[in-house]
DNA sequence: CCCATATATTTCCAAACAGTTATATAACCA
DNA sequence: TGGTTATATAACTGTTTGGAAATATATGGG
């Protein structure tokens, strides 16, 4: 099993708000574009047969969640990616690897290792009880 | 990166539901309590503070989103774990996960190592523009 | 058959959501 | 200053969602 320590959970309401940001295909859609470099709402609208104002809000949905953060450079506020609660998803989902990866006994051993490599600097927060199998 | 072939990508609307059906507490719990073996309604609804019929409206949304399936036992339907669309949201986030961790490449080119040892049994289906970082 | 248990369905409600149009703010430019 | 561009906010609308309550269905046991 993937051991992740008390510190290493995520609060239940944040992953609330990012798995809900990500059941969107135009917030996916965003967050795809973005992971090519920053881009300005009027950049990112372009693709979508949709108006500006329901892309703002489909970013203010992205920046709630944590995962766009806005700068400033004149008129524009470029949008960035901001990964952080994409890694809380991906750990709390890796909980149920077991369920369907074959080779998860080898595998698991070696991420835990790598894991262990990498430096965590993430907060502790409570979880509400049984959200983790 | 993690090379994802044609046919790995999951249909965008499976994600929609997917992750929808995660971003709610109560469902995540449920997932949980089933990653322990299966489970009756009743002894699913039991840890809540809820009415039985809710609960039944949290499974049917799990199982729209193929992350459960039922089965009959005289008047009980038992619930099981069905972790298939947690795989394919797993997936879908390991393409970002660049952008997170630290020692990627090397974590990257053992798991994908792994991931060919694995037998894979996915459908193909066609992804929205850009859905993919 | 009648009854109890387990689960599903229906109806209703309030809140949240995704989109629109119209308007407001903010920063630059001439 | 006034105009233009980029973005945000407001107000409105139709749809979805999470829950309660009541009722219906299904299964097994006397």
């Amino acid at each position: 099993m993937i051991k992740l320590s008390a510190n290493e959970t995520v609060a239940p309401a944040r992953l609330d708000v990012t798995f809900a940001a990500l059941a969107d295909p135009t917030r996916r859609a965003i967050l795809a574009r973005l992971a090519g470099g920053e881009a300005s709402v009027m950049e990112l609208a372009e693709p979508f047969a949709m108006t500006q104002p329901a892309i703002s809000k489909h970013l203010k949905v992205l920046e709630r969640a944590g995962l766009v953060s806005r700068g400033r450079d004149a008129q524009r506020r470029p949008c960035r990616l901001e990964a952080r609660p994409l890694r809380d998803a991906t750990e709390w989902l890796e909980g149920y690897r077991r369920f369907w990866s074959e080779s998860f006994e080898r595998l698991d051993g070696l991420i835990d290792e790598l894991k262990s490599m990498e430096e965590r600097d993430m907060t502790a927060s409570d979880e509400e009880p049984g959200d983790r199998p």
